[in-house]
DNA sequence: AACAGCTGCAACCGCTCCGAC
DNA sequence: CGTCGGAGCGGTTGCAGCTGT
């Protein structure tokens, strides 16, 4: 028996995409939109499978994909959100525009998980690993800070996110039931980073400074309005190195799209549109990539 | 300069989910 | 309700570039 493969693989093409390839798979989601995956590639004249194209698209080459490393604040709602719902990488991805669950599950494991090993915090279970040496400054700096950071607890509070109401069938070891629960009620509750870091089991990051927690946590100055409910929690991330989309101006918000665009990408474009090589979807292609321009919303949904 | 080891990221693989029938 | 097929997800791999010796 056996599942049959998503696609027949003989003669397909694997590995690194090609800047030819790109632009063919460019080119026909331009033109045609996201379709049946399965039948772009024939349809694109790319000799790869349909599963392939949608990752390169979804992963590299959609344009409303945000590059680079992630900011502070990013990876502070990373960690948040890692703690809430575990290795659900397109979840966490989903509350980081611009930021793909493979960015993040990547950024992941190649930095977050060392940052937070040195901080002496387990990754996995977001609390303090076990050690002496750790165990020892606790205790002392448990002393020092017991009282005040009783009364930040009893001032902050925390941050509400809407998550997907569906209750998930697999659930991940590390999560507690009081976050089960929360999710069958259809939110989670995300406390502001610092207590995060700082509370779990009474741990403080000052225990372990090894790394400056400025090193891996941004200020909460952004925290005032950090009461936030679902509907403005985008609105209050307000990364530093990125321009949120707001309703109220959408004139500036036009220019500030392409923000978004690599330099690469816009040439690769710009090349597609200025080169007449003969294709007949030019004006096509031309009257697609404005409207892209134009409406970043309906790209972030698919809707273009 | 040459080599080995390390790191980060793009891409693949296999499994699960989910809608259509 | 069961089956099928497409899409999506998370874990893993392969490799290019970087760093240290």
């Amino acid at each position: 028996m056996g599942r049959q493969p998503c696609c027949e693989k003989v003669g397909l093409k694997k590995g690194p995409w090609t800047a030819e390839e790109d632009k063919k798979l460019i080119t026909f989601i331009l033109t045609n939109g996201q379709c049946c995956w399965r039948a772009v590639p024939k349809l694109a004249g790319l000799l790869r499978c349909g599963k392939s194209c949608r990752l390169r698209w979804t992963n590299y080459l959609r344009p409303d994909l945000k590059r680079g490393l992630l900011s502070e604040y990013e990876e502070k709602m990373v960690i948040d959100l890692h703690a809430q719902l575990g290795n659900r990488w397109s979840k966490i991805a989903s509350h980081l525009p611009g930021r793909t669950d493979n960015e993040i599950k990547n950024h992941w494991n190649t930095h977050i998980k060392k940052k937070l090993k040195k901080m002496g915090i387990d990754p996995i279970t977001h609390k303090p690993l076990i050690s002496s040496t750790i165990n020892q400054t606790h205790n002392q700096a448990k002393q020092q800070l017991h009282q005040p950071i009783e009364e930040k607890q009893q001032n902050q509070q925390p941050l509400t996110i809407d998550i997907d109401t569906k209750i998930e069938k697999q659930e991940t070891s590390i999560e507690s039931s009081s976050n089960i629960e929360m999710k069958e009620k259809g939110e989670i509750t995300i406390p502001p980073l610092f207590d995060t870091m700082e509370l779990i089991d009474g741990f403080c990051i000052d225990e372990v400074p090894i790394l400056e927690p400025n090193e891996i946590i941004v200020s909460n100055s952004t925290s005032s309005s950090s009461t936030s409910n679902s509907t403005n929690f985008l609105e209050d991330l307000q990364l530093p190195d990125f321009e949120w989309s707001n309703n109220d101006n959408k004139e500036e918000n036009n220019s500030n799209n392409l923000a978004f665009w690599d330099d690469d990408f816009i040439s690769s474009l710009n090349f597609m549109i200025n080169d007449d090589g003969g294709c007949v979807n030019n004006g096509e292609r031309k009257q697609a990539f404005e409207a892209m321009i134009v409406d970043s919303e309906s790209w972030a949904y698919g809707l273009f």
